[in-house]
DNA sequence: CCATACCGACTTTTT
DNA sequence: GTCGGTATGG
């Protein structure tokens, strides 16, 4: 029946026919046209929520809302511009003025045009974490405080702290009570450079990433002017990925959303993958309280994996302790059985999967219907290396970004300080290329800037010390030679690079032809803006993935094997997945069980498996390396021995049955292993379980630190950090 | 005050 | 592999 109604708008997508269906089904069908009021759309994996917010986009147009009235927030730019792209391809060209893109981009442009209200300047710099953290640095040492025998916390740990107390709203005294709780000596010097921290960059005109989020929801709560410009502006508003939002951005949502109502959000519980950076998928929870008469549509019907795989990815998400169910099934019958590997150590992991995806070539899939995924980004630098090894083209997403190498930090100084003359951070960097210029000559140099109108004809004044005088006019000559009208981006850069040229082989001796492909990677972006600021912004809120060792750069970009984090491959998906890496104490991390982290590494684990259309490989090596560079040997992930052994295939472990693993190693599960002695090579422990110690006599494991480390706790003799195959530990019921 | 060299600790995930 | 602290010499 709605086919009928819906076979008459132009919004039917004929074209698209990856998922079987050319159309919407009643759900879909449903969110694309509740229009007026707030929705809430729970979509489970694969169920066609990208789909119904591009169609929604579309009928929001065709219905003739201005499509510059409309606001379409989503996890990354990348997102956001396929969306728009594809809803113009269903409606017309207008949909490419939908203002689409992240919450740190919208806050960005928005408070650039009405950030004046709160007194923010115009021409901001926005911080990213490595310009955060040599801030702290700074701080550190000018506020004195890196002395006295205690060990100071560094700057990434503060960091962290300033960073999870703005996202999780939470003062950082709570903070340091549950997480940090060693750190509780430091909560006063804490203070002091969080309040330094913020002065520093209200001088300096600088934003971090949280101030983007916190300055945006001021602007909606503080200034009823803009707020009503901004709420007035966007009459309809749509929130992708709403699981992994935090609680300033629900408050943004709702203020901007407030007089009109007409707001939808979308998102998966079960798919909330950034509590560390202070998501709450509780959000989705209370956003009927907050819309009191929002309408509830559910998504269950899943398009994208056949049987076999998502009866895989249900059982993973079925032990997760708390869920809000939603049945997801799929008409895609039967299918091939997962597999489950065991390598006996990276390479020859990785040359399985090289192996595998030579096969699955060969079976018609494509190589940009592959995927490898993993935990973190270091899981990969095998497989990276035998790809190369055996030409195969890839891309790799996550981990190290281009823009946070030094190198490229140092070029985008030079043009930092154009945009804003009082980028503090980037004078710093400057300054400290200088020969005989170091920190506390830069401090000195620095103290004329922040009150001055232009610190560049500041300093031209400035009584410069005689060893480094003559450096440091060329260095100011340099910067008023970019001043030089009618000069592009790329013109710019090519004066940075005649001064810095020099100093960039003289500072990285080692390795400079490597890293001068960078710049010329970086060169190639530049080119394709005529406006610095946007570069600038655009290079730091959507940072390029550093292309740097992926195989041939010259080769095809559209014929790549993409690796990824987990992370980075959310809403994404692929007709072949490797999930790789699974071996016990990578994936979950050991540190995972100390806190509640535990239910997001298992989000995580499904939001991985969830990827894969057709074909889903889990391989993990039974030997890893550790940090000391021992060899030692490990186990299946738990994730993995969870799984029920009928629903996939384990070739080279008898049959079809995996006896290698003990069950009692589900660590997840209550009841404890009986035997008293581990076997070697393997860790039965975990925390909360009871053992006794032949001297320290009982106590309980506090954490695993490792496949063979286990750090307990003993009553008389306190927290004793031990090796569970020198120590003789007995399991106590 | 700066440059250099060495040692030890730590390395999840991202806007 | 990289950051931060420290020791030494200029």
């Amino acid at each position: 029946m709605q086919q009928s109604l819906f076979s008459d708008t132009p919004f039917r997508d004929g074209k698209n026919k990856k998922d079987g269906q050319g159309e919407l089904n009643p759900s879909q069908y449903e969110a694309v046209t509740s229009i007026k009021g707030p929705v809430l759309v729970i979509a489970g994996a694969g169920t066609g929520k990208t789909r119904t917010l591009v169609h929604r986009t579309a009928h929001l147009v065709q219905t003739g809302i201005p499509p510059e009235n409309i606001l379409l927030l989503t996890f990354t730019r990348k997102a956001s511009m396929e969306m728009i792209r594809r809803a113009s391809l269903l409606m017309d060209e207008s949909c490419h003025r939908v203002a689409g893109g992240t919450f740190h981009a919208m806050a960005n442009m928005l408070l650039r045009r009405f950030g004046h209200h709160l007194g923010f300047e115009r021409n901001f710099t926005i911080l990213d974490r490595p310009d955060a953290e040599s801030i702290i640095n700074l701080l550190k040492s000018s506020l004195d405080l890196s002395r006295t025998g205690k060990r100071f916390p560094s700057k990434r740990i503060i960091m962290d702290i300033f960073s999870k107390s703005v996202n999780k709203s939470m003062p950082i005294d709570e903070l340091l009570e549950g997480q940090y709780g060693h750190l509780i000596n430091f909560l006063d010097d804490l203070h002091l450079i969080q309040k330094h921290y913020g002065k520093f960059k209200l001088e300096h005109g600088l934003m971090d990433y949280d101030d983007l989020l916190v300055n945006w929801q001021r602007l909606l709560a503080e200034s009823p002017e803009a707020r009503e410009a901004i709420s007035s502006r966007f009459t309809h508003v749509m929130v992708d990925e709403y699981q992994d939002t935090n609680l300033i951005q629900a408050d943004i949502v709702r203020l901007i959303a407030d007089r009109l109502n007409n707001i939808m959000v979308v998102g998966d519980d079960s798919q909330s993958i950034y509590s560390f950076r202070g998501a709450d998928f509780r959000n989705i929870m209370d956003f009927p309280r907050t819309f009191p008469n929002a309408k509830l549509i559910k998504l269950e019907e899943n398009y994208r994996s056949s049987q076999a795989i998502l009866s895989v990815t249900n059982s993973i998400i079925e032990k997760a302790a708390e869920k809000y169910t939603k049945k997801l099934f799929s008409r895609i019958e039967g299918g091939v059985k997962p597999i489950i590997y065991a390598a006996s150590n990276d390479t020859t992991q990785a040359r399985y999967v090289i192996g595998k995806i030579q096969d699955l070539m060969d079976e018609g899939i494509p190589l940009t219907e592959i995927a490898v995924l993993f935990r973190s980004g270091f899981h990969s630098y095998k497989l990276e290396m035998e790809l190369t090894n055996n030409r195969i083209n890839f891309e790799k997403r996550g981990g190290m970004k281009l823009t946070e190498s030094s190198h490229i930090k140092d070029v985008l100084s030079f043009l930092r300080i154009l945009t804003n003359p009082k980028d503090n951070i980037s004078w710093n960097r400057l300054l400290l290329m200088l020969d005989k210029v170091g920190p506390k000559t830069a401090e000195k140099v620095l103290e004329n800037i922040k009150s001055a109108d232009d610190p560049l004809e500041a300093l031209l004044n400035y009584p410069a010390g005689k060893s480094w005088k003559q450096g440091f006019e060329s260095l100011l000559k340099m910067l008023l030679s970019l001043r030089e009208p009618g000069l592009t981006p790329v013109d710019l850069f090519d004066r940075v690079m005649e001064y810095y040229d020099p100093l960039f082989k003289k500072i990285f001796p080692d390795d400079y032809p490597r890293r001068s492909r960078d710049l010329e990677q970086l060169r190639v972006i530049l080119a394709g803006y005529h406006d610095l600021r946007s570069f600038i912004d655009d290079t730091t809120l959507d940072p390029p993935e550093n292309i740097g060792k992926s195989g041939d750069p010259l080769s095809n970009p559209t014929d790549r094997l993409v690796l990824s984090t987990i992370h980075s491959a959310k809403g994404l998906e692929w007709d072949a997945v490797f999930v790789i890496h699974l071996a016990e104490g990578k994936f979950p991390p050991a540190r995972a069980f100390l806190s509640d982290q535990l239910e997001e590494e298992r989000r995580l684990m499904y939001v991985a498996a969830t990827r894969a259309k057709r074909r889903l490989f889990f391989t993990y090596p039974r030997e890893v390396m550790s940090a000391d560079f021992m060899s030692v040997n490990s186990a299946m992930s738990p994730f993995l021995s969870e799984i029920p052994p009928v629903l996939v295939n384990s070739p080279g472990i008898h049959s079809s049955r995996r006896p290698a693993i003990p069950r009692e190693k589900t660590l997840f599960q209550k009841d404890k292993p009986k035997s008293a002695k581990p076997t070697p090579g393997q860790t039965s422990f975990c925390p909360g379980m009871r053992v006794r110690h032949p001297f320290f006599g009982e106590g309980s494991i506090q954490a695993v630190k490792g496949p063979k480390t286990v750090e307990i706790f003993f009553p008389r003799h306190g927290k004793k950090t031990l090796r569970t195959d020198y120590t003789k530990l007995e399991i106590l019921e």
